[in-house]
DNA sequence: ATAATATATGCGGATATTCGCATATAAAGA
DNA sequence: TCTTTATATGCGAATATCCGCATATATTAT
């Protein structure tokens, strides 16, 4: 019960972890989309969902080949809805948030070789 | 902006500090008695009370010899309030804070050769 | 000034977190 | 079955956190 507590601020104590949850606020991501909007590496955008999942923060989904991760208010438990309620109404005009958003807005479901393709095309 | 939120969800994501702020919202105390509730050392609870200071979670004033912490939802800033409304709302009946709660009733001013003095007249 | 008391803090060790790299696993199609 | 693609994860290095011990600082009284 604690530790639960503990863990969901432990969850959100991250810069990294809030970013992702703040375009998860938007819409729905496969892990590959979170890599795009916050330009990170393949694992870790995979490790930072996961803890956020563990934290009763975030659910996720298969989708074929792709893991879809969101926000399910419903879902979600106990003192996790006000604490994304405090996430969404926070660092509204943040740099990094809105360039997250930003990309998020160009990101597609392709994977880390996907992008690689993307980028050697544009050369 | 960001960097404030994350450490305040870092400053809450630590048992001893849920410990501590539970205790602050029974009543204000001076690290000595933050020492007699939790039975901590007082090097962690002088440092774990300045973390809650930083995070702006909890105020402190100087009363002599003692420095006195509790929490100001006045003073308390932005984010802060709700978080400590969580926390009040949140582990309520928590074995460990119960037991807190219990020695805080007989906590007093002494300092920690105090106390020492105090288990050395019991024996 | 000196002593006593309460708190803050430098230091070091133990432990935890974060991340990249490489690899394993899972799903879908040829 | 073999290949491709998306995600998960083991491992190790860099860094951060937490705490106890000893000591420094601050405040008050003698």
């Amino acid at each position: 019960m604690m530790k639960d507590l503990t863990r969901l601020f432990k969850a959100l104590s991250d810069e990294t972890r809030i970013r992702i949850l703040k375009i998860l606020l938007e819409r729905e991501c496969c892990v590959c989309e979170v890599m795009q909007a916050l330009e990170i590496s393949q694992s870790r955008a995979s490790r930072n969902l996961s803890i956020l999942e563990n934290a009763g923060l975030v659910t996720s989904r298969r989708d074929g080949l792709w893991t879809v991760y969101f926000i399910d208010d419903r879902q979600t438990s106990g003192y996790a809805f006000p604490l994304i309620e405090l996430v969404r109404s926070a660092a509204i005009s943040e740099d990094v948030v809105l360039r997250d958003r930003e990309r998020l807005s160009h990101a597609m479901r392709l994977g880390p070789r996907g992008i690689c393709k993307q980028v050697r095309a544009r050369r």
